[in-house]
DNA sequence: TAGATTGTTAATCGATTAACAATC
DNA sequence: TAGATTGTTAATCGATTAACAATC
């Protein structure tokens, strides 16, 4: 296996939907062998770019034949970390903490939002599916006793840098940031941020081109 | 100006980037010029990014000085099509697309959400904020009349392409889908996948190998 | 064996970064 | 003028695609 850190950022984000596409000839379709064409195809995404992902990390395949469904999806759920639960807390329990908390998915992904913190008085103690809002204070306390090594912000920009530091402060390693601004982190913690507004903007843009272009 | 599709695709989804914190120091800072090299180091972009970028859509800088805050601000707004409000019509009023509807900063972007459409006889009817939840039924009438070109997808994956289907007939121009799964449109429609599953798998990933090296 | 498909090397393409003349 | 900063060209870096030997 290659260097990790010598391995496209790209290639790591085709995987999961390799690891998704997978599962679902499993446990839908009942597809035993698939080639690197069949499974690109499904997601649009070049053969030779399926195996060239792959060869990062090892040989799965078989030559003049393909890949075993159930084998590669196992494996590719190791490399990803997935085929284990890693528990999460959630800062800010607004609209959206709400959706993810209940979004459909993520468990197949290896993620479990196990605590849901908030600052505001009005929401601590409400119930979020099987979840209740607990203080920000607890922050630490939830953090250590449930070995959570994942936060999730979900509050506004402008609480974001201080519930980051929190986060990094009650020993966090990764954070999720869906609030609209840079957060500055040691560089030892990964982030990555969720921005939705830079993904509507891009829409935008193209829509706003083709009007130019037919004025 | 270069011709649009030789533009980096990397540069689009740094100009909203741009485009907000321009504001934010119109706004709360008072700040009127900036150097590409103050800019980029609020987002932690190199200052030679930004100028690059910017390069693509014209000269907006004065050598020696810098860059005039609210021009710059517009400039982009124009470049991007914030400048415009642009209607959009929601379908599946679940967790997410509510908390879509009521998400601040989109407005800050161009993005309206006027219009939301549920098959759900439960959901039909129901109020978002402002909005009433309306029949799927009515997406031809409501695109229509609402001159929409834009459409959200939050509905689950297995409704998706369905969904897709009926917008593309519908006459929408570009979709931003949620589901987690792709989504098979004619070419000249613009899609956007926001799959948020894959954006944790990422994370999960980085802090599955720190898992491993320290073992 | 003939056809199919992998894994990998080399070529191409695209994006970032460095360097610097132009100029405020 | 001296210092600062842009806009742009050239060099570098990284990711994708093409080609093909290996092999089932």
């Amino acid at each position: 296996m290659k260097n990790i850190d010598s391995i496209p950022k790209a290639t790591i984000e085709r995987l999961p939907l390799y690891y998704r596409c997978l599962d679902k000839l499993l446990t839908f379709e009942n597809i035993e062998v698939i080639s690197s064409k069949e499974l690109g195809g499904r997601l649009g995404i070049p053969s030779t770019q399926v195996r060239k992902d792959l060869s990062y990390y090892g040989e799965f395949g078989r030559r003049g034949v393909g890949y075993d469904v159930h084998d590669l999806k196992k494996s590719i759920g190791k490399i990803l970390g997935v085929n284990k639960t890693w528990p999460a807390v959630l800062i800010g329990a607004g609209n959206l903490g709400r959706a993810l908390v209940n979004y459909e998915g993520f468990e197949k992904m290896g993620l479990k939002i196990t605590n849901v913190l908030d600052v505001d008085l009005d929401k601590i103690g409400n119930r979020i599916g099987p979840i209740t809002v607990e203080s920000m204070k607890d922050l630490d306390k939830v953090v250590e006793e449930g070995n959570i090594n994942l936060g999730i912000i979900t509050v506004p920009a402008s609480a974001a840098q201080e519930v980051a530091d929190k986060l990094v402060r009650a020993g966090i390693k990764a954070i999720w940031n869906f609030a609209p601004t840079r957060i500055v982190v040691p560089d030892e913690i990964v982030v990555r941020n969720e921005d939705l507004a830079v993904g509507i903007v891009s829409l935008i843009y193209h829509l706003s081109w083709q009007d130019k272009l037919d004025a």
